[in-house]
DNA sequence: TCCTATTGGTTGTAAATGTAACTAACAAGA
DNA sequence: TCTTGTTAGTTACATTTACAACCAATAGGA
């Protein structure tokens, strides 16, 4: 079993014989690897921006936007639409509240549900982020055709369960 | 500004004419958010499997999957193939050795550098497991047409940066 | 009314990740 | 040789997440 792997860059295949050559599968077309690396090339540079202007988590721009672009909601609403886990929209709004994004009310017919709602300042910050947003996925899109991203978007969200 | 919040199941969404109704940009149709979810959902049922039958992480799986596709390499190799930290492929390859998958041999004419190679453990997980995420990639690129599942794969590669 | 189950939300703890600092080995010039 | 810089890989620490236990409020009977 000959190694081929000296001090050079080694893209380390070996051409021995031990390969099952039938084995065409390759990480580069197993959907799920793509699909994370897809989603973290794009996430990546999107996130530098609310976190280098706001110094937001995912989670909190989540939040962040669903009150912004839906209105005031419960937190349960919340993760009704979003799938997010409840200890994490729990943390998202308490992070966002801290620095006056939003402001709760607990409800008077429930005590348990509190009714989420943004202050001016994170109404201003989603509408400074959503515009970022849409931005940010034209870039993304323009390098597709029209016909690719219409079956982009709707595997996508098959995938996603939407 | 009513906000339409009962104790039955509440999706949200205001209709007082607060909304802007010109903006239709939403999260569904935003890319790295579709992918996101996308991923996370078509990653999920993999990784019951090789959580549940190997314990392993993502980390260590794909650590695993590079040595059993592509033969013997260096960390450093698989880091210039997967984009993974340092770091994180560190940590996996620890653990895979630990649970006797894979063996380190220090190169003679590079001290620095560790050639990794799967045990016969090793190799039957990899065997398994690979044959397990291509009845997954299977099952999960069915409900799409052969275009479609083109369309898919070119662009979610060049998304990756492939 | 009381009892139990369910629900919305929070908190505690362990696991996983990112970042930076670190070690050891090599490289390249003076 | 010595010095400086770079590289492969590990470790330490802080941040983030997952999971389970928890609390308080409500619901739905007996």
């Amino acid at each position: 079993m000959r190694a081929r792997m000296g001090n050079e860059v080694v893209v380390g295949i070996e051409d021995d014989g031990e390969r099952r050559e039938e084995d065409d599968f390759d990480l580069k077309s197993f959907l799920p690897y793509l699909l994370n690396q897809a989603a973290e090339q794009a996430g990546t540079s999107f996130q530098r921006i609310y976190k280098a202007r706001y110094g937001m988590l995912r989670t909190e721009w989540r939040v962040l936007f669903h009150l912004g672009r839906y209105g005031p909601m419960t937190a349960k609403a919340i993760g009704l639409r979003t799938r997010m886990h409840k200890t994490k929209i729990s943390r998202a709004v308490a992070a966002l509240e801290a620095r006056r994004y939003l402001t709760r009310t607990e409800l008077e017919n429930d005590r348990r549900l509190e009714r989420l709602e943004l202050t001016a300042a994170g109404r201003k910050a989603y509408e400074d982020l959503s515009r970022h947003a849409r931005e940010h996925d034209a870039e993304l899109m323009a390098q597709f055709s029209p016909q690719e991203q219409d079956v982009l978007r709707r595997c996508l969200g098959q995938l996603a369960g939407f």
